[in-house]
RNA sequence: UCCUCGGUAGCUCAAUUGGCAGAGCGACCGGCUGUUAACCGGUUGGUUCCUGGUUCGAGUCCAGGCCGAGGAGCCA
């Protein structure tokens, strides 16, 4: 047999002899001469059969071969620039075809339009097409490269609990689930609290793993399964904690660049917009944000835009401030000092203005919004237990976390970002149901 | 929880004022040596979301319900 390649190096076996192991994505019959649109997990290839050329038998069964049958196909890569596929611009001239199984039913999802309710029945499925495949294969560049930027900077993973005893930070709804006989338990929203337990232990930490929040959001934004990465670092303020983050996202936009450049163009995504990510980004406190959507509204004739960018200084933001304000900039922007009541009971207070926290949220550009939220923690364990008093938690259940400004506290900050926000904005795409292999939203729990 | 929109063939949709249920795609058959979601001809295809009501007659109007989408709030 010859060589077995994959399709994304196609280029690189011009003029030879080679194999494809895949499966037939779209199949174009004009006569004499059949195109198969192979894929192979690792790209998308045009394979081309002509009748003179194949056995009889075996072009009557390429001229009828049914969509997604499964194929070992061999043949000679030529260039023809009219060669579609990712990468595009080669093609195979089918010498043989082995026929791994022909497709007896009829496919579900054709290579036209469909809705989006079918297209998520059918997800196992649908993550096969291009546009999907593109997304999925971005998405595990992003996780990568999250990791390897963390590890190359001295963070340690240490995996938190997903079953936890309450909420972290009694605010969101959580999934509730019977833990033997300890009572309820809950589906872990944030690593956080743990994180600041082991960086006392290990400096600079991270967790990364599945999070959870049965709010019943229906948007493009949402999911009630979505995974989060949460790094946390000893002997860090908040200043220090924006250029992390801006290393950190840097890093991440930069390596999917030169990583996933086929994917990212296969879904149009304008690469220079991209190419920007680059340290500094934009720091505006949440008093200059005011500002900004006050002018912004201001300067709007619409009376709808108007009503839905109203807000009062303590009010946090809403996504249509937050889409405003990121239309501002063409990098991502930190908004940082938000008002103390708008965030949660554990964030710094701002020297000398205690009704402002040292908390920055990360918004992406072109309109996309909030994808990191964090903080420099209160270390001081008076403090701490008063807010614990102020927002009605029971002091009981955070004495460990009280603990720890108690035995050796230092400054120490952190952050969670949204891997599927990141994701939903490095493609440039609606929704953010396409960027996790199965999505989990309020009225979704199949396939 | 609230607001808006929607549910008709396997899929995407149309159906005028309440008057015979339609098209494209898919599938199947045939044609075509450069297709890009090919194209051309033919064949196939229906619990019009459910329940009740008005009417000679309901996909269409009314009432209730179910399901979905987008947005708000909440959040990453």
């Amino acid at each position: 047999m010859p060589t077995l390649i994959q399709a994304r190096d196609i280029a690189d076996y011009e003029g030879q002899e080679i194999t494809l192991q895949g499966w037939v994505y779209n199949r174009t019959h004009k006569g004499k001469l059949v195109f198969l649109l192979i894929r192979d997990g690792y790209g998308f290839v045009q394979c081309v059969a002509f009748q003179g050329e194949l056995d009889a038998e075996l072009f009557e069964t390429l001229a009828h071969i049914p969509q997604e049958s499964s194929v070992i196909v061999t043949g000679m890569v030529r260039a023809d620039s009219r060669a579609p596929g990712i990468p595009g611009g080669y093609e195979v001239g089918i010498m043989g075809v082995e026929v791994v199984q022909a497709v007896g039913d009829e496919y579900p999802i054709s290579l036209k339009e469909h809705g989006v309710d079918f297209l998520l029945d059918h997800r196992h499925l649908w993550i096969r097409v291009p546009s999907q495949w593109a997304i999925l294969r971005i998405r595990t560049t992003i996780i990568s490269a999250i990791r390897e930027w963390l590890e190359q900077n001295g963070f340690t993973l240490l995996d938190t609990p997903i079953l936890t005893p309450a909420a972290c930070e009694g605010t969101t709804t959580l999934f509730e689930t019977e833990y033997f006989d300890e009572g309820p338990a809950y589906l872990a929203q944030s690593g956080q609290l743990y994180n600041e337990a082991n960086i006392f232990a290990f400096g600079k930490v991270y967790c990364f793993g599945p999070t959870f929040r049965a709010e019943k959001s229906k948007t493009r934004r949402h999911l009630t399964e979505f995974w989060m990465v949460e790094p946390e670092m000893a002997f860090c303020d908040l200043e220090q904690l924006m250029e992390v983050e801006e290393q950190f996202i840097s890093h991440i936009v930069q390596r999917t660049l030169r990583d996933c450049r086929n994917e990212l163009l296969s879904l149009g995504r304008d690469l220079s917009v991209l190419e920007r990510i680059v340290p500094p980004f934009p720091r505006i406190s949440y008093d200059e944000a005011l500002e900004k959507l006050a002018q912004i509204r201001a300067e709007t004739d619409d009376a709808e835009a108007r009503k839905l960018l109203e807000i009062e200084w303590g009010d946090d933001f809403g996504s249509p401030h937050e889409t405003a304000l990121t239309k501002l900039f063409d990098k991502p922007v930190f908004v940082y000092g938000y008002p103390t009541g708008a965030k949660a009971f554990y964030m710094e207070p701002w020297p000398g203005r205690p009704d402002v926290s040292k908390s920055v949220d990360l918004l992406a550009p072109e309109g996309y919004g909030e994808i990191t939220g964090g903080s420099e923690r209160i270390s001081d364990p008076d403090l701490l237990l008063k807010r614990i008093h102020e927002h009605n938690l029971p002091e009981e259940a955070f004495r460990w976390y009280i603990d720890l400004r108690r035995y050796g506290s230092v400054p120490h900050s952190g952050f969670g970002l949204g891997v599927e926000r990141t994701v939903t904005w490095i493609c440039g795409i609606e929704h953010i149901r396409e960027t996790i292999p199965y999505p989990r939203t309020i009225n979704r729990v199949y396939p």
